[in-house]
DNA sequence: GTGGTCTAGACCACT
DNA sequence: GTGGTCTAGACCACC
């Protein structure tokens, strides 16, 4: 198999999760699994999970609240 | 009315708790409402749910864990 | 661009709080709300607050009493 | 009867972990288990743990090395 | 994978 | 009704 450039395993993970969100399997509101959680969910490190997340922030998916946790955003 | 002795508001609740407990109502392991709540749902100053609680405690229908809340007795 | 170093939250609510106390709004003598109650108004837990009012109070600008509240230093 | 004042969970945490490393069993430039480890060998909240270590910290009997873990001071 | 900070809410000692 | 301590669990910066 091919492919036609750079595939990283954050990107995979962020194109998942926005499905989630957009299918509203995620319902606007909820909070998200913990980066931990979602470490084991998708069997890689918690930085990947990271930086999936800081994606889904900068397209407005989802807010994080310091402390509480990820939720996915209500517009 | 009257009564044969005195009367206190802590020991009507704690009656009415332990009447909880004995019921079923509050089954073992279950967690109590929080003393704020309590107060609250008797219409009492907190410290009287206090008192109220220590003697459930002394009698051992109820167990606290610190900065977790108080629960029923598994015993 | 750049900062000089770690800007925490308790850390802001200190700044805002002495600049209180510096400027006359909170004089002498007088009691802070309580740490509830700051936490309410500066939107934070109450764990900040008190995270907060220790540096203040290792700085002399204020003296907690217990039980009783928080208060602006008289020296 | 009486005692010599409060006895806090975080002060009976670090009197054991100072009394290890007076006595040698945790020798200088070892490095103490994560505060997850403590806590659950300790039974208290990782908060608790970070509290103890503090204590220590401003004895000297301790330095953290940031995002690698806690170690027994050298002097 | 560590320690640092924060949230939310519990009980407790004291006034 | 205050501040003090504690629990449980979250995200973050750093290594």
């Amino acid at each position: 198999m091919d492919h036609d450039g750079p595939d990283f395993v954050w990107e995979q993970v962020a194109a998942d999760l926005r499905a989630d969100i957009e299918s509203g399997a995620l319902a606007p509101g909820v909070r998200l699994p913990s980066e931990s959680a979602l470490a084991s969910i998708y069997g890689v490190a918690r930085g990947t999970i990271g930086r999936a997340l800081l994606k889904l922030k900068e397209d407005g998916l989802v807010v994080t609240r310091f402390g509480r946790g990820t939720f996915v955003a209500r517009t």
